[in-house]
RNA sequence: GCUGUUUUAGCUCAGUGGUAGAGCACUUCCUUGGUAAGGAAGAGGUCCCGGGUUCAAGUCCCGGAAACAGCUCCA
């Protein structure tokens, strides 16, 4: 008999080799019909591995993440399956479980399109009908080896070939067999529902050089109704989509003659960035910044000097050539090599540190054209850019300063699910890096203590610094759950060292000092389009475009209407007339859509009292008061909306 | 950059080798109204661009551009 614990602490016995479906169904059917997969002694593991000493067990079921993950990493096997039926000769590379689904990466002599989805779809649900078991064997790695060789799965010896000596775990359902670590559900007739959502190329192995397979994504659930209410979802997140909302909310446009990847800001979208710009423009003054001003172009000699050249230089807008032979010029691809030669356009004193240079500056990147997505990736935008020289002795409090900026942006903004990750060199990988050891180590210890010592919650990734240095950045989701950088916090020895920027120390001798590149909202186009998907256009109101739109009953009443707008606007208020010929109804709905905050209804008996009828958006008939009253709460609500966020500084 | 898909009126989209279409938006006229679409008429086209096949191309073929999904990249 072995001893088993459950995760509220009791302790029951079973014969040795119990499975965790008998251990389950012990306790009651339900529980192991529900149960996906199982944690014995922290690992998962199948439903049906037998358990050979006293552990610790717990179930997990569909609203476990590991429980998802074994459904749909069998989901991507019963993909296989289907597909080897329905392409004889195709080869499989790798078929996980991945955040809301799986994939599987197939190399197929005939082509796969959007078209054969529904086909494949079908096919797995009939075999799902079969309910095929997923059973494990484990087999030694030289016959793992010949056994897919003799099939000429080519990608499967790769991946078989890399692993270390010892047993492999196989996992066969139906016809099908794979490479596979498991876990996996008991069988395939828990899936009851299955989307294919997308077919694409995928490089093998992530690697451009090698050959791009075909990726079938998909999603499955053990329940029809899941899925309908998966795809209402995605259509809700789509409506939500910055590219959409930009040219409803008519914020910014593309257009093919100007060129890829090159924004035009619309009225209203250049008035919503401006109100950013203004409001980081405060608090910046607050912490000690100056703004600075630089041009768009820049000397090719300076980027060689900075290293960008040689990093990327090639894949970059090619140089501009002037009339005298010789001279080279870059669009600025980044504001630092500029900053770092207004550093030294004087002397500089320890007593002169920090300085803290910030400007709005546009900066060029040719990216390649696949990349190009809205305003979140593109050829020309602003970064909200700022240096701070500092002395060793200031690294850490200057870091943490700008950590509360960040902070206090993205709680005035309301983004509550942002990721803070500290973004370090890759070990094995020093050619991508300039500088010396010792200073990445200084630099990459300076951002783990301040993130810790500012609390936040972190995740490490491996190879993801900057080539000069590495980085503190706050990701942010879009509408569909795709990760981008927002704010990013940089230390970096590099830069300095090669613009020989110092200042005189009370020693009377020169110093090093260090540089801080950051950037809250990483660029004002990417700000603008994670904003926009994260209030789905309902921004808050001291950033809308309109902030009231004064709507009359009937053309004789524009005059009134005109008159309380002209007021609010004398207080700052952004108001509009709606002085369309249509009736009240069709104002109020156009008006709603475009997410106006507040309008205000004004007839014959506002006119007669001097009063106007308020409805806010989304809420309805607010009912009347005066144009001074409504002035005084909505100037107050403003107030409101930044100043209750502010941070207290240390 | 790579794989796949798409590109027709300002927007959303139909159009399966034979006269270029719809809804919304726009213009004009009627209507002057009370909390989410009042009515009528009209105007609007380089069918992404360049070649080719054909008596005839929005439609078929080739090349390019841009957009979309994903991969790779991201100072």
């Amino acid at each position: 008999m072995i001893k088993i614990t459950f995760p509220d602490g009791s302790v029951k016995e079973f014969a040795k080799g119990s499975t965790a479906y008998q251990i389950a169904e012990s306790i009651s059917p339900r529980l192991a019909a529900d149960s996906l997969a199982a944690a014995v002694n922290g690992s998962t593991v199948d439903m049906s591995r037998p358990i050979d000493e006293d552990a610790s067990v717990k179930f997990y079921k569909w609203d476990d993440e590991q429980g998802k993950h074994a459904f749909w990493h069998t989901s991507s096997h019963l993909l296989a399956e289907a597909l080897e039926a329905l392409y004889p000769g195709i080869k499989f590379g790798i078929g996980p479980a991945i955040e809301s689904g799986f994939y599987y990466d197939v190399d197929s002599p005939t082509p796969i399109t959007d078209a054969d989805l529904v086909v494949i779809e079908n096919k797995m649900i009939e075999l799902s009908h079969n309910k095929e078991l997923l059973i494990r064997r484990d087999v030694p790695k030289d016959e793992a080896l010949k056994t897919f060789a003799a099939k000429g799965e080519q990608y499967k010896v790769e991946l078989i070939s890399d692993l270390t000596d010892g047993t492999i775990s196989f996992y066969t359902n139906g016809s099908f067999t794979d490479l596979c670590r498991g876990p996996h559900i008991p069988n395939t007739g828990y899936i009851k529902a299955i989307k294919l959502t997308s077919v694409a190329g995928a490089y093998w192995r992530g690697n451009e050089k090698n050959k791009m397979l075909t990726r079938i994504y998909g999603i499955t659930f053990p329940k029809k109704s899941m899925l309908d209410e998966y795809l209402v979802l995605m259509e809700e997140a789509k409506k939500r989509d910055h590219r959409k909302l930009g040219k409803d909310l008519e914020l910014f446009c593309f257009s093919q003659r100007v060129g890829a990847g090159l924004p035009l800001w619309l009225p209203k979208g250049a008035a919503l960035r401006d109100r950013l710009e203004q409001f980081l423009r405060g608090v910046q003054k607050e912490y000690g910044y100056q703004q600075v001003i630089t041009p768009h172009i820049g000397n090719k000699e300076l980027y060689v000097t900075s290293g960008h050249y040689a990093k990327y230089g090639k894949d970059s807008f090619q140089p501009i050539h002037t009339p005298i032979e010789g001279e080279e010029y870059l669009l600025k691809p980044m504001n630092c090599p500029h900053h770092c030669e207004i550093y030294r356009s004087k002397p500089r004193s320890y007593k002169d540190l920090p300085v803290r240079l910030a400007e709005f500056g546009t900066v060029y990147r040719y990216e390649q054209s696949g990349e190009l997505h809205g305003l979140t990736r593109v050829r020309g935008f602003t970064q909200d850019d700022a240096h701070l020289f500092v002395r060793p002795d200031q690294l850490l409090e200057e870091f943490e300063r700008v950590i509360d900026i960040v902070l206090y942006i993205f709680k005035t903004l309301k983004f509550d699910n942002y990721t803070a990750q500290i973004s370090l060199r890759d070990p094995k990988d020093q050619e991508k890096y300039i500088g010396s050891d010792e200073n990445w180590e200084k630099a990459e210890s300076a951002i783990i203590q301040a993130a810790k010592e500012k609390g936040l919650s972190t995740v490490v990734e491996l190879g993801e610094a900057a080539f000069y240095g590495p980085k503190l950045d706050f990701m942010v989701k879009d509408a569909i759950g795709r990760k981008w950088q927002l704010g990013t916090i940089q230390v970096d020895y590099n830069l300095p060292e090669r613009f020989d920027l110092t200042y005189k120390g009370a020693d009377d001798k020169p110093h090093r000092p260090i540089m801080i590149h950051r950037a809250p909202f990483g660029s004002m186009e990417r700000f603008v389009a994670v904003l926009l998907e994260h209030t789905g256009g309902k921004f808050p109101l001291w950033l809308s475009p309109d902030q009231v739109v004064v709507l009359p009953i009937s053309a004789k009443f524009n005059d009134y209407a005109t008159k309380v707008s002209d007021y609010l606007n004398s207080f700052d208020v952004r108001s509009q007339v709606d002085d369309r010929n249509e009736k009240i109804g069709r104002k109020i709905r156009d008006n709603e859509l475009k997410h106006t905050p507040y309008l205000l209804i004004v007839g014959e008996k506002e006119e007669a009292e001097g009063l106007v009828s308020v409805r806010a958006q989304g809420e309805g008939d607010k009912g009347q008061m005066t144009s001074e009253a409504f002035r005084d709460f909505i100037v107050g609500l403003v107030r409101q909306e930044i100043e209750e966020n502010k941070l207290k500084k240390a």
